[in-house]
Parts: C-alpha cells; structure tokens; sequence
DNA sequence: GGTCACTCTGGAACGCCGTTCCAGCAGCCG
DNA sequence: CGGCTGCTGGAACGGCGTTCCAGAGTGACC
C-alpha cells in the first residue's frame, strides 16, 4: 500500500552518484575518453549537467570515481576463481594480474586513468584496492614480513606499468576486431624498429623479429615468473 | 639552455619547433600539465597562437614531443656515468632506471605522459629509446638471445610503473621543498591506511608502518634487485 | 492543511581552451 | 619591380568544464 500509488511517472531513477560512474564507466567504453563529457553525460542520464554536479564534484572525480569502480571489479573477482581451485599463491598472483590485464583490455581508457590517478595520488583508493590483493598472496608465499611491501610493490608497479603499455594494443583494434589487426600492427612495428638506426639502436633491432608473433598475455606472465623468480630466490624460498 | 632568460624579448629568432618543444617543457614544468596552453605558450614565444600550428599538428604532438626530448635527455646521459667507471651490466641498468626516475622527479608531469605515450601509441619514439638502453645492458649480463624481450620488457615496464607512482611524492612537494612534507605526507598516508577497514585490508594495515618511513630511491633500486634476481635465477647466471 | 525549508533538478550562461582562418609580412626568383 | 612562397600572429569559432539560479518535489512542523 505504501508503495502503490507511486506510479513510474518518473523518468528515471533518482540519479544517484552510483547511477552517474555506471553511466560514465558505459561512456568510456563507448566512445573513449574525449567523448566523456558532461554534456553527452548528462544527455544519456536524462538531465542536465548542473544535476551531476550535485553528486560529483567534477570530472577529475568522476574520472578517480570510474577508474575505482573498475579495479574494485577487477580485484575481487579472483576470490571465485582462485580461493578454493587455485592452491598455490603463485596462482592467486596471476590471477590478481590478470584480473587487471583483462580489466585493461576491456576498458581501454582504464590504462591512462590509472596512471593519472596514481601519479596524481598515489595513496588514494584505487592502490590499496590492488595493493591487498597481491600483498595477501606474497604474504602466502612465506616472504618474510619486513619484505612484504617490497616484494608487492615491485608486483604492482611491474603489473601497473606494463599493463598500461599493453593496452593499446587492443584498444586500437577496435571493439570487434580480431587478431588481424594485431598481426598488421605487429608486423608494422617489428619492420618499424627494423628501420632504425643500427648505430643508435643496435639492440632493439636484433629483437624487432622476436616482437612479431608475441603474444601480450604469454609475455605479460613471463615478466610475473621473472618478478616472482627474483623473490623466491632473494628470500631462499621453496618454489 | 640552461639559461632562465624568461625574457622573451628576443623577436627575431625563427621560431623553431625546437623552440617550441623547449618552451613548452619550461612551461609544464613551471605550471604543470594544466598550465600548457596554447595561447600562454605563444605569449611566452612572443608570437600567436596560430604561428605555432605551422611547427607542430596539435596539442597532442607537443605533449609527444616534449616527452620524447625529456626522455632522450634521460637516457643519454649514462655513458658519461657509466660507461668506463661502472662496470656491471646491472650497474647500467641501475643507472637507466635511476636517470629515469630522477627525470620524472624534475619534470612531474612526465609521469602521466609517458603512461598516455606508451598506452596510446606503445611503440613511438619513446618506447625504443628506453627499451634499446635497457637492452644493452640486458644483452650484456649474458641473458640468452631468446629471452632478450622478455627481461628487457619486464624491467622497463617495472621501471614505468614504479617511476609513475614514485612521481607524485616529490610532484605534491612543490618547487622547493625539502623532506618535511614527505614525513607528513607519509605519515598521511600510514595513518590512512591503518584506520582501513580490518576484514577488506588486514594486509595493508600491517604494512602500514612500513611506508612511514621509506626511502623512495632505495624501494625503486629494491625492486630492480628482485627482477635482476629473478633473470639471473631463471637463467642461472652467475651473480 | 498550509507553510517553510531543504534536497535535488536541469537549462542557461561564463570563461577558457584547442583549433582554424586569413590578412599581412619578409625574402627570393624571374 | 611584381608575384610567389614560407611563415607570422591576431581574430574568430565551436565546444568544453563549471557555475548559477529558478523552480519542482518532499517531508516536517505548526
């Protein structure tokens, strides 16, 4: 009875600041970054840009507000995956990893944010978020305590940087294209770096073949396996 | 040039692109990222704004220009360090990631903008610049041809990611200032990361303390340690 | 039930930005 | 000496983030 004569003559919901991120996470998807804009914001919410300024205080924010929507998504799904299958804390590493490398790929824009938001303030909400989740693992691995932010800074950092750089590489192709795109770009690059100068970069152009057919996730792992090699090792673990 | 002649009285110098790139460095490094703009950076040129989009495409190629030329700076500068006096190959690396590290430090902005570089365009003129410096000295500790991308990659991108976060302590300092502000800050941020919630943080909290009183530097040059420990364990080189 | 206050809305307006346009200047070539 | 070309710089345009404000909705209190 309470509730009956509330008919949906409203339009939408009340417009909660939950409403706005979701909106703007959709936005960012859709049509990057430069099309977030609190004009197409507020035309998709059904309003007015003044509204949003009443639950957001403004696009930099909006932005942190997104990009911790996003990693806290990203961050806590390994407990379904991992908490009981996965055993060692190897696993649970990679699984936090690649939590955030899928996240990345998904949501091209999350690369730059996350940098912004970590360069901008390094200890806002979106640090901890990942902090903890890899902290835990290291912590499993037998590290001893007054290494433990060490070895997860060195995880994170590795994971932050080189997910970033990544995630052109399918943000370029598009929202529906296939490897194609990525052979091309691959093989554009590789004879790229072929055509450098051989006295400026003699190195990098004895590895231009070996970028050709890499793959992002298999490279993305072996860099974790080095990271984790280094800690074993240092702290004399068993592997 | 490394003059701080801020006079632009000067009216007859022919306006190059290399002017512009330099002026325009001075001024992300004096106002920050917010603070180039198009029309300040013509006042300071003593000219238009429209003179400057004969030199360069747009905003987008500034930003790209001016990171590259920090960068080049930065990595160039090792062999006058170590090339004769340092002798390990790990040394080298240390003195890459640290002529990185001390660059962000200089110029706060480089953090966002080599992230939106590399994760726009991942293979610019940015990434092999790093990425050949690192390589060298990869090459040089005896890692295996097939490997060769697979160490180099996993430092640099330890390096981007660390040097990115790292950025903001001494960026939030200021022009000038001196250790205080980074005891409060950090003493912020363990204060903050204590009083988080113990069921979704116990990791953090405990490691709290440990942020207190790190040494930024020191952390960076630890990490490096745990990769180079991990490429010298999987290939089983000798320290 | 009427009034008030308070939360929340959304359209209009402001100032600044990146970018474009174009009239005009040098210097050179014929 | 007149046009052509490379280059300059001021004015103008569209769009952005943000602010302002008139007013709708809703609950509280007389």
């Amino acid at each position: 009875m309470a509730t009956r004569t509330r008919r949906p003559e409203r339009r939408q919901e009340p417009l909660s600041r939950e409403h706005i991120v979701g909106a703007a996470v959709e936005l960012l998807d859709a049509v990057g970054e430069d099309g977030l804009t609190f004009r197409a914001l507020a035309e998709r919410l059904a309003t007015g840009p003044g509204a949003i300024y009443w639950h957001v205080r403004g696009k930099t924010e909006l932005l942190a507000a997104a990009t911790d929507a996003v990693v806290a998504a990203a961050v806590t799904i390994e407990p379904a995956e991992s908490a009981e299958s996965a055993d060692s804390p190897q696993d649970g590493i990679r699984a936090v990893a690649l939590g955030l490398f899928d996240a990345i790929e998904e949501h091209p824009w999350l690369a730059t944010q996350l940098a912004t938001q970590l360069s901008r303030s390094p200890w806002g909400t979106v640090a901890p978020r990942i902090f903890e989740s890899i902290g835990r693992q290291v912590c499993a691995l037998g590290v001893p305590e007054e290494s433990w932010f060490t070895a997860t800074s060195a995880l994170m950092h590795y994971i932050l940087g080189a997910a970033g750089q990544n995630a052109a590489n399918t943000a370029s192709a598009g929202t529906a294209r296939p490897d194609v795109d990525r052979a091309v770009v691959l093989d554009a690059v590789s004879a790229a770096w072929e055509g450098l100068d051989p006295d400026d970069y003699p190195f990098t152009r004895a590895v231009a073949k070996q970028v050709r057919g890499h793959d992002d996730r298999e490279q993305f792992l072996a860099g974790i396996a080095l990271i984790l090699a280094g800690i074993t090792a240092i702290h004399s673990l068993t592997t």
